[in-house]
DNA sequence: CTGTTAGCGCCTTCAC
DNA sequence: GTGAAGGCGCTAACAG
């Protein structure tokens, strides 16, 4: 049974208020130094943690924040939290991680949750399969940030990076590098960054006048066997492609799989670039060449926005933040040639 | 301002006990049809969300469980995230997830605040620096769970895997190939499976009578740096190692790029195996032969046993559960050639 | 400088 | 079948 105020106030012969006091430590109030140690010894006597939830209770404030994100293990949204956790230890918020696997269930049950459990705030990395629960929280006039993905019809707080153009200026250099027949491996097209990759690939596709043909764009999935599937069916073509942007970490891997059962090879056969860059893309089989946006201005962004709409009750104007992003060329894109 | 039960009640024209009833759903507790609705209809006017921290405080109960691990960037502490998170929402709890980033202060600091927010049992793959913080949970009684890493001096539930074992099994592999120089590149050796790695790695050398040479035990640390650096070390040697064992994910990464950076080859020049496999491991420049232990099995088993102490009062005696390892060859050993 | 009072939102026991 | 009372642990406002 963990110690309370009460136990303390008793053991050194105090109210439980004047405790309260002492370990709040406010400047303004005079507390004898007599009194305060005597407190001090019982507090540590008794091992005492006050309950920040009942404390919360009474304030009205908890002092955490939640972080949801729909992949833990992808090392873009890990890099994000541990950019977050670190930003709250500095403001002296706790940072609460929940993933939800990219199941909208999953998430409607951690935002409601924790709600429920009393955060001030809330980074939110959505499904976007649904979005009621999201109106819900801008209804409330409750914080929160979404990142990564945004919704189009919703005004809210969002830190995002131009996909659009970062998809475009990577097809613009498969076209300099002489591809005509360039692939999109696309996850979920209904998630906001995958539709305008998708949006930027069709638009080089057509200011180039390359044949813009609906084979070429294949995958609905995440995992590591959609891109495999898609990058099969891609590959099986009568006509394949050259040259393909991947729009995911993880079907990369699935993409790198299919070429290589069928026979084929990086940059030899296909060239590819991928969403998003890894610690391992410079080491993988054929060194990548990716697009990435920085983990660090994502996490310290959003914390900030959200730090600020906490600290005025959620008053401010919605901050609508881009991050630019970064291309990296390395070994997996090679000039086209008809070998 | 969110809806209270207050605010329920009277709009329904009822007490707040009668909502609470309701909304708690008790087969035994009879309740007229009538009131059931009418109190249903005004929680749904009302969005009407409980307040769990006010609940767990009257019921000394939160249904949520925390997680805390050294690195979120790892897969292998992501995967068992992922795990943990799954298993809790079959059972109805909420995981709340931290990391420390290896640093020993935010440990102490997650295991406290979670605590201090009421909640029910926690699961710690710990830093390793220190151990008051997790004698102070055993001592109050608290339900908790170690993973990955224990303490040998310290009674406790742990769900770990032979790492002495899967090292010295390694080795074997390394020395059947021929090799007679092995290095083992180490992270902090203070971590118990890295410390038990390196056991395992001395009793191989040992038992087949190779010279025991304290300079092919190198590192101390867990960044690419880390890995990085001692590897440059180990092969500027004037009789450098022609296989090694690495004991972490990243530095293996920095493993190979100091290998590269030497001009060396992998496996021509050195075999490597590594501790841990990721979903990357097949597709580096050369796939990587792997030891490694089913996030899944440590997930599962961990809740399993803090599941048990949670609803028993933290009453069993301590579980030790050793997860078995897997040995995955691919094509980064082979025999030894003295060309 | 310190004690008293009240109440955050919820649930359980005891009335009726 | 439902209302009233009390209290989980904490803090702010008000006394004195």
């Amino acid at each position: 049974m963990a110690a309370t105020l009460k136990d303390v106030a008793k053991l050194s012969g105090v109210h439980p208020s004047t405790v309260s006091r002492v370990l709040r430590n406010k400047e303004n109030i005079p507390i004898s130094k007599e009194t305060r140690e005597r407190i001090m010894k019982a507090v540590n006597e008794l091992h005492y943690q006050p309950d920040i939830t009942a404390r919360a209770l009474r304030l009205k404030k908890s002092n955490a924040i939640g972080l949801i994100i729909p992949d833990i293990l992808n090392s873009f949204f890990a890099g994000v939290a541990r950019s977050i956790e670190k930003e709250c230890a500095k403001a002296g918020y706790t940072l609460l991680v929940s993933e939800t696997n990219e199941n909208q269930e999953n998430e409607i049950r951690s935002v409601n949750d924790l709600y429920s459990r009393g955060i001030d705030g809330l980074i939110i990395a959505p499904v976007q399969n649904s979005d009621q629960h999201i109106r819900d929280l801008r209804e409330k006039n409750f914080p929160f940030v979404l990142i990564d993905r945004c919704f189009e019809d919703i005004e809210t707080n969002y830190v995002i990076s131009d996909n659009e153009k970062a998809a475009y200026n990577a097809i613009v250099h498969l076209i300099e590098l002489g591809h005509k027949r360039i692939a999109f491996l696309s996850s979920r097209r209904e998630i906001y960054p995958v539709h305008k990759r998708l949006t930027g690939y069709k638009k080089a596709i057509a200011d180039f006048n390359l044949a813009d043909s609906e084979e070429l764009i294949e995958g609905t999935g995440f995992t590591f066997q959609n891109g495999f599937d898609s990058t099969i069916q891609l590959l099986s073509l009568p006509n394949p492609p050259t040259a393909m942007l991947s729009s995911g970490n993880i079907i990369t891997i699935g993409a790198m799989q299919a070429i290589i059962d069928k026979g084929l090879s990086i940059p030899n056969d296909i060239s590819l670039i991928a969403f998003t860059d890894t610690i391992y893309s410079p080491y993988l089989v054929c060194p990548l060449t990716t697009i990435t946006h920085s983990v660090q201005k994502v996490g310290a962004k959003s914390f900030e926005i959200l730090l600020a709409q906490m600290t005025t009750g959620n008053s401010l104007p919605c901050s609508k933040i881009i991050i630019e992003t970064e291309f990296t060329i390395r070994n997996s894109t090679k000039k086209y040639s008809n070998n």
